[in-house]
RNA sequence: CGGGGUGUAGCUCAGCCUGGUCAGAGCGCUUGCUUUGGGAGCAAGAGGCCCCCGGUUCGAAUCCGGGCACCCCGACCA
């Protein structure tokens, strides 16, 4: 490719919404433009770059032996009612109506429409196990799309299902997709880490993501450095601190003038903050719960969420607050009624803690559990943080942020049982299929590439995703010699196998130079007057800046070598 | 959905408080000439519903009200 017949715009500055370093490179190479938020419009040298990643993944999902397919983005709204998750999408799904008033969806995600198609096809247990897959573009109307393309309204993923007979063919699966995963981040340039995920309020067992870790990540990650469990701060378990041992002590209310927060109380009354009983207030699935865990913890609203099997948890508004009688500040669960009581185990254990008198300014001394209060249900809902010790290993934990890459998932029968995805057994048997699913968010790839891949004057492609393997530097073009030699040049590096860019532009060198830096090909190869009085061409590495001399015949097999082929 | 910020030329921004030669700069773009090893020079030019609607005023980019859009933090995110 010319440069001079290129579609290409590049920025010498970024606008000035873009913060993110991928972001502002995204666009100062003019890789893609934004049309509104969370919507993207790719150039030639962008789109190049999402095929070679969408090759990188076609590649291994093939070679895990799953099979692509391809699905409709748009959806009968009837079986997402079918799955619940019409509703349980909230707003995040993007609703239309077809001429004739019928309901549709553009999709999300896919497990829906894959369950039906593998409901077609999968009716004996010889046609088990399989993996099918597509790349397809997904819609969610999220409430805040950013970073470019790190949360996108229309974004395209790779999603991939697995169908098995049982859990323990499911495990063989699952890590086929486990092990496709790790090379698909290796071979594209993002070095990720898996870590033990939430697998939702809809069941399911084990699931993973993979966390490319970097400060601009939206996800907190909690790491042992002791002995290497990772998990999402939503998952991740620890050693809760005992409590101060002792005997029941009778009840005894005392005055707290303006002590409304655990750390204000805990100093009022000279305690340890693990001495006292938090309260937290929620509305969940429209209705009040009270929620009790020990005052040195946090409330985990995954976890306290998954407990309850509800779909919606927030906190309480004021107005249903006082429309509960709750006293902020001063609550707890002795002598509450009307409301469901959910209480961590280290409020249940703990003995003597202060707790709210649900009355302002007032406190109990030495409340226990089964004594002054009864929890509806116990359960853990602590919120790991940092500092906090391992569940494994008792090491202090570490946070870190990062950015979930592809998220690997063991679902279980959620939807083979809603959409009917049924097999027969060797006995005769009905039973539906065990699922697994597996996904890959193909824009947000390009952005940790470049999060993970540049310097301060541009992109520093990765080989295996880079737009063009060579970045042909022409100067003085119109002086013959050059103009044979870039020529030359250019069919040979073709003739390798290798893809190339040549910048035949009547600019100047600098302007030349800068361009091939932001743009971060590999492999720059310049040919001028200059370079061909010292011999030949001129070579440089983008990624080390590594430069040298060779013969023109020479270029070829110094440009491969820097590539690694 | 809460909090904060920003909307003026393709991009970066000044002008707004204090209404009236106030439609501006740099970069980019076009043309010509010169130039070609790190965003080069000279000259000439094109380009704006000052986000939108309404109000105040003799007069609004500027003041007031209401929208909308975009960005950031949080909430949310199979």
């Amino acid at each position: 490719m010319r440069m001079s017949k290129l579609l290409l715009k590049t920025l010498r500055e970024a606008p000035a919404e873009a913060e993110l370093p991928s972001h502002r490179l995204l666009l100062r190479a003019g890789l893609a433009t934004p049309l509104a938020a969370g919507l993207y419009c790719f150039s030639p040298v962008g789109w190049r770059v999402i095929r070679r990643i969408e090759t990188i993944i076609r590649e291994e999902m093939d070679r895990s032996g799953a099979q692509e397919v391809h699905l409709p983005a748009l959806h009968p709204i009837e079986l997402w009612e079918q799955t619940g998750r019409a509703e349980a999408m909230g707003q995040t799904l993007f609703r239309l109506a077809d001429r004739k008033e019928r309901g549709f969806a553009l999709g999300p995600t896919h497990e829906e429409v894959m369950s039906f198609l593998a409901s077609r096809s999968i009716q004996s247990y010889r046609d088990l196990p399989v993996t099918l897959y597509q790349i397809q573009t997904k819609f969610r109307d999220e409430a805040r799309p950013r970073g470019g393309l790190i949360r996108l309204r229309e974004f395209t993923m790779k999603d991939a299902y697995s169908f098995d007979t049982g859990w323990d063919t499911l495990d063989a699966s699952y890590d086929a997709a486990f092990a496709a995963y790790q090379r698909i981040f290796a071979r594209a340039g993002v070095p990720v880490i898996p870590v033990a995920a939430d697998s939702g309020a809809i069941g399911g067992k084990d699931s993973q993501e993979f966390i490319f870790l970097t400060e601009v990540g939206e996800d907190e990650i909690l790491l042992c450095p002791g002995c290497g469990y990772a998990a999402n701060a939503e998952k991740a378990e620890f050693r809760v601190p005992p409590p101060v041992a002792a005997d029941p002590a009778p009840l005894e209310k005392v005055s707290t003038p303006g002590q409304k927060t655990i750390a204000d109380l805990a100093s009022f009354l000279a305690i340890e903050p693990r001495q006292t009983c938090k309260a937290v207030f929620y509305r969940v699935d429209g209705k009040p719960v009270f929620v009790a865990i020990r005052g040195d913890l946090d409330v985990n609203e995954v976890k306290l969420k998954n407990a309850l099997k509800a779909k919606d948890l927030e906190p309480m508004d004021d107005a249903m607050v006082r429309a509960a009688g709750l006293v902020a500040g001063s609550a707890s669960a002795v002598g509450l009624r009307g409301m469901t009581i959910v209480a961590d185990p280290s409020a249940v254990e703990a003995a003597n803690l202060v707790a709210g008198a649900n009355e302002p300014d007032m406190h109990y001394r030495n409340t226990n559990h089964g004594r002054d209060w009864k929890a509806d249900l116990v359960a853990n809902i602590a919120l790991a943080r940092g500092g906090d010790e391992c569940a494994n290993c008792g090491a202090p934990l570490e946070t870190r942020r990062g950015m979930e890459m592809g998220h690997v998932f063991k679902l279980g029968t959620v939807y083979s049982e809603t959409i009917g995805v049924q097999y027969l057994d060797e006995a005769g048997e009905r039973h539906p299929v065990v699922m697994g699913c597996y996904g890959i968010g193909v824009e947000r790839m390009l952005a940790a590439i470049i999060e993970a891949n540049h310097d301060e004057n541009g992109i520093t492609w990765p080989a295996e995703v880079s737009p063009y393997d060579v970045h042909i530097v022409a100067l003085n073009l119109e002086q013959e010699p050059v103009t044979a030699a870039v020529a030359e040049l250019e069919k040979a590096v073709e003739a390798a196998g290798m893809s190339v860019l040549v910048d035949d532009r009547a600019d100047s060198a600098g302007i030349k130079f800068k361009d091939a830096d932001l743009l971060g090909i590999p492999v720059r190869l310049t040919v001028s007057p200059r370079a061909m009085e010292r011999g030949g061409v001129e070579v440089r590495e983008r990624h080390s800046g590594e430069t040298s001399v060779v013969a023109l015949a020479e270029a070829v097999a110094k440009a491969k070598a820097i590539l690694g082929r």
